[in-house]
DNA sequence: TCTGGGGTCCTAGGACCC
DNA sequence: TCTGGGGTCCTAGGACCC
């Protein structure tokens, strides 16, 4: 087994799990096994989307990111369900427990995937044991299936992993590139959308072959560095390693809401930005970090999306903080159009320490901002910073924080788990 | 009856400093 | 008096993914 990989190669795998949300509601309610469902978000709405749907949906051609009417209209008998997150959250860190049972290399790429590096795990099998071991036991302990690509780097297990759905397990080696990979078109890949593949028809490559031999100079003018990085990928080069820290790094936290109807009034938008503000900072709260930098989206009517952002003199992570900046940004932007979505988002996380620190300088010896379009405590706060350095000092370790690695993990813990968590709300 | 909400990474221009 | 780049920060937007 050991010869099949180079001695300084490694083994990923990258697990996917099918249809995630579909297939967890099933496990909770086997009657809607073998039926078409599909979970949408604003189901009572009209601006609902499919999320996710089975593959008996599919058969419809019910899509993801499909409008829910359309969805209907091809399926007239499809079972339609609002997301259940907590459950979903519950099903993900159970299934994170399962692999990591097997390697501390895990790094979580969404809720419903991720990669383990098992180059050093072969005393537990050979990749396609552990493969095989892993996938039973997800089905067998969550009643949950997924497909598993094993390959030597990031980029090859995870188009791996796209090859055979539901329940496949799928190799693929270096050698396999030319006849697997270089026949299918540019926008199969991973990396490759709708606007890049346009530009990459432009010079004329429409296969990944093509872009493997395509002229480095070429796409560099095309599509800048990532250029020369997706012709590195289509050659199976990827150095990324497998980084199980990665999960713990937030670049930004945000909730954002499509209106119920296109919204014109200052107050009503102001209530929107209020409830907003206060999703994100439970949020912050939540990972313990305070935002530096606020930004806010504003999409009309017309779907044309602004973002605006500021750098505050202090991290903020309290409600009426985040709503205030928000306002004073919405206030300043907003050309009094129909707004159709709104949206905060804080970027440049830092930690309460760090925070601290950095408070200390700002009020001492830095004059608070000079733009308070509204006069509120916040803004007097913001002034005589004192008070927001003692907040901002005192946070504790939020104890929901932590990343599961339950082993005795099953679906009764699941089924509770989310019970206890609708029951807090 | 068009098209959600959570993110990441990259680019590019202007300000500002040296 | 007339002249130059380089580097970094901040902001806005685009592309992509699940």
């Amino acid at each position: 087994m050991k010869e099949m990989y180079p001695k300084n190669g490694r083994v990923i795998l990258h697990v996917d799990m099918n249809s995630f949300y579909a297939s967890v509601e099933m496990a909770y309610d086997p009657s809607l096994k073998g039926r078409p469902l599909a979970i949408a978000g604003n189901v009572e709405e009209r601006r609902g989307i499919i999320v996710t749907c089975s593959y008996e949906a599919r058969k419809y051609g019910v899509k993801t990111t499909m409008p829910l009417w359309e969805a209907k209209k091809l399926c007239p008998h499809l079972i339609v369900k609002k997301p259940n997150f907590d459950r979903y959250r519950a099903a993900s860190m159970g299934m994170f427990g399962i692999l990591r049972q097997y390697t501390p290399l895990v790094e979580p790429v969404s809720i419903d995937e991720g990669y383990m590096d098992i180059t050093d795990s072969f005393e537990l099998g050979s990749p396609i044991e552990i493969a095989e071991s892993i996938q039973k036991q997800i089905l067998k302990q969550l009643d949950l299936p997924c497909s598993i690509g094993i390959a030597p780097n990031k980029f090859l297990a995870k188009t791996a992993s796209d090859m055979k759905k539901p329940m496949g397990i799928t190799i693929l080696r270096k050698r396999d590139i030319p006849a697997v990979l270089w026949p299918l078109e540019t926008n199969e890949m991973h990396g490759v959308g709708k606007k890049t593949a346009e530009k990459l028809k432009t010079i004329g490559i429409h296969t990944i072959g093509q872009l493997a031999k395509a002229n480095e100079i070429q796409l560099k003018k095309l599509l800048g560095i990532n250029g020369i990085r997706l012709k590195e990928r289509a050659n199976g080069v990827d150095k990324r390693h497998v980084d199980p820290e990665s999960v713990e790094e937030f670049k930004s936290i945000g909730n954002s809401t499509t209106l119920p109807r296109d919204m014109t009034n200052q107050q009503d938008l102001f209530h929107i930005l209020e409830s907003l503000a206060e999703t994100v900072s439970i949020r912050l709260k939540r990972k313990n970090v305070l935002a530096v930098t606020l930004g806010i989206t504003i999409r009309y009517k017309d779907r044309k999306t602004i973002t605006r952002s500021k750098k505050l003199g202090n991290p903020i992570q309290q409600k009426e903080d985040i709503a205030l900046a928000a306002k004073q940004l919405f206030l300043k932007h907003w050309n009094g159009d129909p707004v159709r979505l709104l949206g905060i988002t804080g970027y440049d996380l830092v930690e309460p320490d760090f925070a601290y620190k950095q408070l200390d300088l700002f009020s001492y010896e830095k004059d608070a901002q000079k733009e308070p379009l509204i006069q509120t405590l916040s803004s007097l706060r913001e002034k005589y910073g004192k008070n927001i350095i003692e907040r901002a000092g005192s946070h504790q370790l939020d104890p929901n924080n932590q990343v599961g690695t339950s082993t005795s993990f099953n679906k009764d813990f699941l089924r509770s788990f989310s019970q206890q968590d609708r029951e807090k709300e």
